[in-house]
DNA sequence: TCTCTTTAGTCCATAATCTGTACATAATCC
DNA sequence: GGATTATGTACAGATTATGGACTAAAGAGA
């Protein structure tokens, strides 16, 4: 364990920064005199690391404020959307994705490039997500941004920066560095999924985002901020025992939630999920059992996920979005049941509130929240001033 | 949300009397010379913050330690047992306990009080606690002990420092406050008996407790921090679902671990768990059979606990340690085959280090921690110097 | 035994940063 | 238009860390 440095002169001005960035973050625009108020800084202070913030332009002054009803009124100062942005980047079966997002979590530009991944070879891939990368920040710069991080969604798990292991394209311990000449983070595609629903989507802090795909995985956000457990392998929903001694299933064990709602096991012999939304509508007899069979067995798997990680509310995504409807009220009902009287009202099931581009968002947002945090060292302030 | 303060230099100062304190706690006795080295702070600096501590009696200098081979020898610099200590206190089904602990986490005094508090009544319990509690402060200042904070472990679950429930003990939405005149928290059982696992038991800083009482709870700690979830009701291992259409759970679902695995299920007509031992040791069939199939769910339940809170390593307690011999092989063998190629190795699965007071320790060792982490606040160091 | 070298810890002037008071500015109220 | 109220800046003062000089204490070598 490496032991936690010193307090500076500049950590102190590092962190204020910090403090200053995050209240103008979090609750919209403020003057001066409200986030001295709100950070317990004098006004002066607050002048001061407003003035270096203005200076690398991660914020702006937006016309004038009326506080209460008399006196002077300040100039508001707001996170800028015109210099800075990160770089989200996604590897997943059947594309690559990137997208530019600004401070200000606007969407700026986004890229996709369909592609079949299945079981592919990890150097070629790479060597197309490079050039991706290299098209979509010459863009961004000539729009004037200047892109300070970027961050990885992959459908695999992830450890101390290496790409473990991602079955459905077939790789293993895949090293993924040399990617972008910036600070550079990857990451599940469920964790980070989980992390645009939060900046992209709800906005509430607290939940676990299950994100149906061909496996199904889950992140659990709590006050803003993704568990990973002790090795970032947490949230591996998809392989939660729901009958012990259930048929096998690909990772090795029995009966785990994927065989009976993954999606292999909804969709079966067809082609893609709006085929089955559609068999679905017309009231088809099959979809609508494997559906309800589905819909059981995430409800017996969230019941045990609830009572072991406490969520705040339930958010279904990726294919199970558009079967919500569907899903909601076996799912619902297993959870309702079982949950029984251990915690006042059991956790809200809610439908996501954004589509497939909920990772890639959510790794260009993990950046931003990176700046947010820390913003002296990555937008290069800590000998300016 | 409330906005987070700015730092000022009293609050620079006092994260630096918690750097320097945490480099001796986690390293062990250090020279100045050894401190400014690891904090990254300058000799000058560590000298003024040492003699800070000093004078609160939370470290002593101890003889003088050679560093390298030639030069003048310093002189270490160690947790002092003289003069603070925090009180663990522990409701249980049939006893109430407390205990003091010094600042090096040696424990220096203990007391149990033997009593029936099933189906009790709180205010009852809560005065006997509070004589306890008078009686072992008065007995720590004689000893010259200065008692800075306490915190007591109960089998129920807590939100927001109030007891919400605590079904063996029949409580509901108990308030516990002017217990002490002193810093206090309240906590679940089982999450203080992990963090008495971590501190006086095996040291780990990773790792899933697994308390097996009357009913089941689980600790998750990861990198030497409880995980608590939204509410605080994180790691309730007892209803995770083995079965899903098993018998009925007291708690409203079916086939929980706890119907299984319990106390109960495991006992029967037994009175405590030195006969059940008293049995397997001889051979008995059924006492056999009942831990196997304890054994077995167990394995499920932490196989779907394995894939969400992805723990470093599982430790079993309470009266699962003293089975632990007859327990292993079936947990493991479902562990092991179920958890597949999803990861490297499956977690370690070992027992407790630790016996019957993990949670009361764990409870004086919790407030250990937060002075440890806020000196200043805690020894009355603000406006000292 | 004396001196040199090396390392520990303290002293003091200096630097960085925040605070607090004073003040200029800009709006509303009467 | 003057009083009132609030915003934002300027400047002196306070707090805390730094850095180099200095004292202290040990071993190495002559």
């Amino acid at each position: 364990m490496v032991a936690s440095r010193g307090v500076r002169h500049d950590s102190m001005r590092a962190r204020n920064l910090a403090v200053v960035l995050g209240a103008i973050h979090r609750s919209g625009p403020h003057t001066r005199a409200a986030l001295a108020e709100l950070t317990g800084l004098t006004k002066t202070t607050v002048s001061s690391l407003v003035s270096d913030l203005l200076e690398v332009g991660a914020v702006t002054e937006s016309g004038a404020v009326r506080g209460g009803e008399r006196g002077r009124p300040g100039t508001a100062v707001s996170l800028s959307g015109h210099r800075v942005a990160t770089l989200g980047l996604e590897i997943n079966i059947d594309y690559l994705a990137a997208c530019v997002v600004d401070l200000t979590r606007e969407v700026r530009l986004r890229r996709i490039l369909r592609a079949g991944n299945r079981n592919s070879d990890p150097a070629e891939i790479l060597q197309s997500l490079r050039d991706l990368v290299k098209e979509t920040t010459a863009e961004a710069e000539q729009a004037g941004l200047r892109i300070i991080g970027a961050a990885l969604a992959v459908p695999g798990t992830v450890e101390g920066g290496v790409l473990r292991s991602a079955p459905h394209l077939g790789w293993r311990d895949v090293r993924v560095a040399d990617l972008v000449d910036l600070p550079f983070a990857i990451d599940n595609e469920a964790n980070l999924a989980a992390l645009g629903e939060l900046w992209f989507g709800s906005r509430e802090t607290d939940f676990l985002y299950v994100s149906g795909e061909i496996g199904i995985g889950a992140g659990l956000v709590v006050g803003g901020t993704v568990f990973r457990g002790t090795f970032g392998l947490a949230g591996e929903l998809g392989h939660v025992v729901v009958v012990p001694d259930g048929p096998a299933c690909r990772c090795g064990g029995r009966g785990c939630l994927e065989v009976y709602a993954g999606q292999d096991a909804l969709l079966g012999e067809l082609p893609a999920v709006t085929s089955l939304v559609a068999r679905l509508e017309s009231g088809d007899r099959r979809a609508l059992e494997a559906c309800r069979r589905a819909g059981h067995a995430l409800g017996v798997a969230l019941t045990s996920a609830v009572h072991l990680l406490d969520p705040g509310r339930i958010v279904l995504g990726g294919i199970y979005a558009p079967l919500f409807p569907w899903l909601e009220g076996p799912v619902s009902e297993g959870l309702d049941g079982r949950l029984g009287h251990m915690r006042g009202t059991p956790p809200a099931l809610v439908v996501s509130a954004i589509g497939a581009d909920a990772a890639v968002l959510g790794a260009a947002g993990l950046v931003i929240q990176q700046v947010i945090a820390e913003p002296a060292q990555l937008l290069g302030l800590q000998d300016a001033g």
